[in-house]
DNA sequence: CCCATTTCCGCACGACCGTGCTATTTTGTT
DNA sequence: AACAAAATAGCACGGTCGTGCGGAAATGGG
């Protein structure tokens, strides 16, 4: 890898680190350099623009969410062990110490919901690649007969992806305990009413143990 | 009421506005005096420092928010009419043109999430006040025999709001049509699965006292 | 080792930022 | 109408921002 890549690299991974926690417009290039040690105008000479910089950081965190969550669920046997494989990557991924503010996607979201442009536009374009995958899984589940032939597979991908926002919002800001918990029983739920049905239950949320006093 | 205060709201009216789209930290006093017609340092006078003008901006959405979401419910009878009330207006308030970005809250939310400081610590206090109220309005349609003995309230709390954020995620970034109806048959599931069960609509014989027991 | 190419730095620019200080205008009360 | 108080404006300050340009330094293939 040639001198260019290296510190095109170590800037990025920076970059993301940076946007996870105070989002992708509060990265600066003054402060990108002063982290990875060099100049301003030498960093700024790898991207044309901080536009650019930016759809790059978003670029970057696809690379590696592709390698990280969405390739070694490939691996896996087609059905619901890929589908848990997805969601369990995609977890364990939203809390990478390489991203201390959480998912750099999640935060980019709410950051660029309202803001158009091609970064905007890059994002927008990644996430829907990445529901089309969830669904493409849970479709995969349904054809092998683990899921039931009458479930909505959009909906599946929708409600996990909502698990993930919840846990994000309510472990990160709120500072929740058990939030995990919480995210993973409402996922193992979700699992058990779409399996097809082998004795006829009920899914209800009911409390996990005796709740702590609390006003 | 007086000059001064009729200009504050003025200022915090815009800055609500603002904030929902781009941010709390994006909103510059100099961009806002412009929108209100009058000077930086005019404007500035009123509020000690940024920061400051940050929490007035959520306190003064907060104020909105309990005038417009909660106070209404509160008239509402005790039980699934309140709750039902409370997530309605909710999600109403979250699309008020007053906040073109959406709910302001959920934009602050991942905004601050790893941002430590007042205006954090302010944003916090103020979803937990709002997660209690969900929390006790659930708590009373226990209590009233509408919602089922066992359910836990603060799961369903949070799953109402997870049906926000992740309506806010889809409708807002995605564009994705249909989202609001989503995310109300998901309520309507919720509430289904909270009410005390009826008579078995199936005609499936049934023995009374072999209801599932705690795995 | 040479030398073209790539990579990086120093410096400067205009713009906008938040924030004070001092006037000036507007308001509200007597 | 007079006048104290409140509200707003003018102006300036030190900083940081993104972005260019020219030159210095490092790199790496022959």
């Amino acid at each position: 890898m040639s001198k260019g890549q290296q510190t095109r690299e170590a800037v990025l991974e920076a970059a993301v680190a940076a946007a996870s926690t105070t989002g992708l417009s509060a990265i600066s290039i003054g402060e990108l350099a002063r982290t990875v040690g060099m100049s301003k105008s030498g960093l700024f000479a790898h991207f044309e623009s901080k536009e650019n910089l930016q759809i790059e950081v978003l670029r970057s965190a696809v690379a590696h969410f592709i390698a990280e969550v969405v390739a070694p669920a490939l691996r896996k046997p087609r059905g619901e062990a890929r589908v848990r494989a997805l969601f369990e990557n995609w977890f364990a991924w939203s809390s990478n110490p390489a991203m201390p503010g959480g998912c750099l996607f999640i935060a980019a979201a709410s950051e660029l919901d309202d803001q158009p442009g091609p970064v905007r536009d890059y994002l927008v374009a990644s996430q829907r690649d990445w529901l089309g995958a969830l669904s493409q899984a849970i479709r995969i589940a349904m054809d092998e007969g683990e899921f039931r032939k009458d479930l909505d597979p959009d909906q599946l991908a929708h409600d996990l992806y909502s698990i993930l926002l919840a846990y994000h919002h309510f472990s990160r800001l709120l500072h929740m305990r058990g939030a995990r918990e919480r995210a993973f029983r409402t996922f193992e739920q979700l699992m058990e009413s779409a399996r097809v049905p082998r004795a006829p239950r009920r899914t209800v949320s009911r409390k996990p143990t005796r709740r702590a006093k609390r006003s």
